[in-house]
DNA sequence: TTTTTTAACTTGCAATTTGCAAGTTATTCG
DNA sequence: CGAATAACTTGCAAATTGCAAGTTAAAAAA
């Protein structure tokens, strides 16, 4: 596996622009959401997501993640047609960048079907709504 | 102006979904680092970035910015070829989104070009940081 | 045991977006 | 006034996305 790495040359040594070498597009980040705040696991739960994302495309996405080390991908061992993917630490250290999307989208979009209280809470206590996600995804 | 709102319908109500509408491409947080982090704001300083953004995509994202209500941009009185970009309050607010992915970025690539020392200095002072970028883009 | 269903992709092709570079128009400079 | 400049616009090729049918291995049903 994990051959899929460049899309592109570098642009430049911008930590900005290394990730969005990664995450600049429309999916991605939809796909580490599901993985990180609503644990989904199984390619099943990302192709059932309310944005309808499209096979080829998430299969290219869960690659690029795999190769560049965010997430880890196994086959499930009570049904081998199946894959688990989990978020390595690289991963994980990526809940603050979703949850900072997460609360400015919330917080603009006027139809927004964000958890009510979700932007006060977070606002109020940011390290706390940090740590109960990453207690979640440890809980394995 | 200000017809470049939708690229295509609404995906779904989740916030993320929401800011990915807005951001999820490779250039528009890149625009959003200069205009932001940067204090650019003329169209040639996007242009000039390193990372070599065409014309018409780079167009392309600054109207839709302004569509979102995300940037302003007005006729640069000094010379009125110019156009002068600036962040609204609700731009302003996307600091901490900009931030957490310079962050990540600095912290998991090896060959960043990231200021020595700011992972750290965010890390422990994030407030700091954020009020900084905050003060110089009162600044006008 | 065989057949059917299911999970995770893969593939072919059309539609859309990006990238490149030349072109256009209004404003400023020499 | 002609040349240069700022901010786009345009035409077209390359790349990516989206749709839906197809494939293969594993599990479930017959």
């Amino acid at each position: 596996m994990s051959a899929k790495k460049p899309r592109l040359p570098r642009r430049s040594g911008c930590p900005i622009s290394y990730s969005l070498e990664i995450f600049g597009d429309r999916w991605t980040l939809l796909v580490l959401r599901d993985l990180l705040l609503k644990g989904r696991r199984h390619f099943k739960d990302f192709l059932a997501a309310e944005e309808g994302i499209a096979t080829n495309i998430l299969t290219d996405r869960l690659q690029r993640l795999e190769a560049f080390g965010v997430i880890r991908r196994v086959r499930d061992p009570e049904d081998r047609r199946r894959r688990i993917y989990r978020p390595t630490d690289k991963g994980i250290a990526l809940l603050p960048v979703l949850l900072e999307l997460a609360a400015w989208g919330a917080h603009h979009d006027s139809g927004t079907a964000a958890p009510s209280g979700f932007v006060a809470r977070f606002a109020e206590d940011r390290e706390a709504v940090l740590e109960e996600f990453r207690r979640a995804l440890s809980e394995d």
